[in-house]
DNA sequence: CGTTAGCACTCTAATCTTCCGAGTGCTAAA
DNA sequence: TTTAGCACTCGGAAGATTAGAGTGCTAACG
């Protein structure tokens, strides 16, 4: 069904007043407050239209209407105005960027802290993934006569490691012409290509002591298998109480067990569900979000070198839509142009 | 004032039934479930005389009695009994350490993780702190014609790492002599020593391209920086709800805002200001807790190799401090115990 | 003198009642 | 088609009622 003009305004109104206010919103209301030329009787016929067609409802009788999932949906894809952020919102977000942001694993997780306080809902992100990820470089490095660090460098500049303590001694040299052979015979290949058979084939091949190879191919295939383990983080869990639907003890019990880390893997799934441009999820749109009144608005971010990860705003469904879908964009824009092919230390450079 | 044997055992038996029903106790219910051998009035007696000592509180006058933060004191100084892990908790710890604790890091999280679920409280910990640690080796490690790894291991197996770009190209053959200069020139430095003073010496001294020297000084310097800095983590902060003081949306609200990541700090110096052994903090005892109804349980653990952190877990003054006690207690002492001074590739072989 | 039964008194929290007002839907007129 | 008018609905706030748990005091008891 196409929505009339008047009711697309009415159905607007309705929307954006709900979500300021967190209250139902009467016909009253709207005439007081929006310029829409006709009597409270009109709207109140309008309104009922709206409910009939699924896009309002009424929580009793006798209160306003507010808006059901469909009435969400279709405010998100036609009705909502673009939010700008302010000036004051971007000199938050530039100075916010312009400190430590070196370290590439904690651009992400700064951009998410500022996310939750420019939105004050809860941001969660995926930790960069590292899938297609190659090896660059292995080093192992002796810390004293029993023990070494193992390390994997990869094409992206991150490093894994592990400390390896061993039974018998081992001499320097040993380690690094294990080094040196690891690297020039990994270099390239992908992280996650350390299966057990694999290692097992090398094995044969390499003289050295059979403690020492072990050590190293463990770390290498634990490696392997967390390649693609994501990790979810959140921010500002605590801003939910800054909005009246948290008045109630329930739904604040509901809403931090839903974003508990033990239920990360359904979040992980959740976020994993988008596509790559920002998307919106309302309610009960999602079947794990069933009843609990939760939507997302989902985004990505790339750190370069093919790390990515999902970022995202989590809160009621009454949700200020335009607002957290221009911060969320306007941060991953502003994460891809920092961290992009750009030189880190020309850019840190610029911005001092 | 010394409280006579009949007060005492009065004392522990109201708060051994107001821990475990959060209920305010009455004189009858003690004697229902006490065998004190007097009656319902001579426990009123005593009762009224608690409270004016102090040990006691009325919510109102036709209530029963709640423990005074006073009271928990002696509770937990003298009165408590002992609490014994259950064979099936015991089993429960041995086989969650089993598991992957070769990641010193990780090691503490899963532990607390594990407290949190013992206990039914939220667990913190600080980050291991890495004060007295010492540099073992500096490794640049080549990633591609204009990035590159810096590595710095220490003394106690850690790996700090930050990825560099510069703006012109280098060779691998300069990376790899400067690594080894600063390898030999560091070596056992403290990681706290490396201020801009130290290091703007030291520069002088090498004759090797200013980029490279800068960004590879500036790591140093932020890892000095860091040294001290301790991160706290929480885990199991949705067990509250399984709390009847939490089922009021206020009392909800300060705990979850006190425990927050902004409010690290205090939690920091609050965990910071308890001694060697484990130690109870309990309501206003200390002022950052004023009316907040809050106790901690703080323990320390050491990861081996100088690496040190609290421990502890966080809940209502009306807390199972006897259950959370040994808990705690025996938790710290297996972290100790695996990580010690024992080989844990060799004690890894002992448990499989 | 400490202990105890008995009893009046207190106060909360649960339940019920009343009542206000916001908002609706319908009808009839413009 | 729009609108004024009006009866009707219903939730929630405010007040009233009540039940019962617990106390403190008194007087009797061993």
């Amino acid at each position: 069904m196409e929505l009339s003009d008047r009711k697309k305004k009415i159905l607007q109104a309705i929307i954006d007043d709900y979500i300021a206010s967190a209250e139902p919103v009467g016909s009253s209301h709207i005439l007081k407050n929006h310029d829409l030329g006709v009597s409270s009787a009109t709207i109140r016929n309008e309104m009922a239209a709206l409910e009939e067609a699924g896009y309002l409802e009424k929580p009793h009788t006798s209160a306003g209407r507010v808006p059901s999932y469909l009435g969400y949906r279709v405010y998100v894809d036609q009705l909502m105005n673009e939010y700008s952020l302010s000036v004051a919102e971007i000199n938050q977000i530039t100075s916010a960027l312009r400190t430590r942001y070196l370290e590439l694993r904690r651009v992400i997780d700064s951009i998410s802290d500022i996310m939750s306080v420019l939105t004050d809902y809860t941001a969660i992100y995926t930790t960069p993934s590292a899938t297609g990820i190659t090896v660059s470089n292995i080093k192992l490095v002796p810390v004293d006569e029993r023990s070494f660090v193992a390390l994997v460098i990869t094409s992206s500049g991150g490093v894994k490691n592990r400390t390896v303590r061993t039974s018998k001694t081992f001499e320097a040299d040993v380690l690094e012409k294990l080094s040196n052979y690891l690297s020039y015979r990994f270099a390239g290949c992908d992280v996650g290509e350390f299966t057990p058979e694999v290692l097992l084939n090398e094995k044969k091949l390499i003289p050295v002591d059979e403690e020492l190879i072990d050590a190293v191919f463990e770390f290498l295939t634990d490696l392997s298998n967390e390649a693609e383990n994501v990790d979810v983080v959140m921010s500002g869990t605590t801003n939910i109480f800054k909005h009246p639907e948290f008045n109630s003890i329930d739904r604040t019990k509901d809403f931090l067990n839903f974003i508990k880390k033990d239920n990360s893997k359904i979040i992980k799934s959740l976020l994993s569900q988008t596509g790559d441009s920002t998307s919106v999820i309302i309610g009960n749109e999602n079947p794990v979000l069933e009843n609990k009144d939760i939507s997302l608005v989902v985004s990505n971010y790339s750190l370069g070198g093919g790390l990515k990860g999902k970022l995202a705003i989590i809160g009621p469904t009454r949700m200020d839509y335009a607002k957290v879908i221009s911060t969320l964009d306007y941060l991953t824009s502003c994460i891809n142009e920092v961290t992009g092919n750009a030189n880190l230390d020309e850019r840190k450079k610029e911005l001092d």
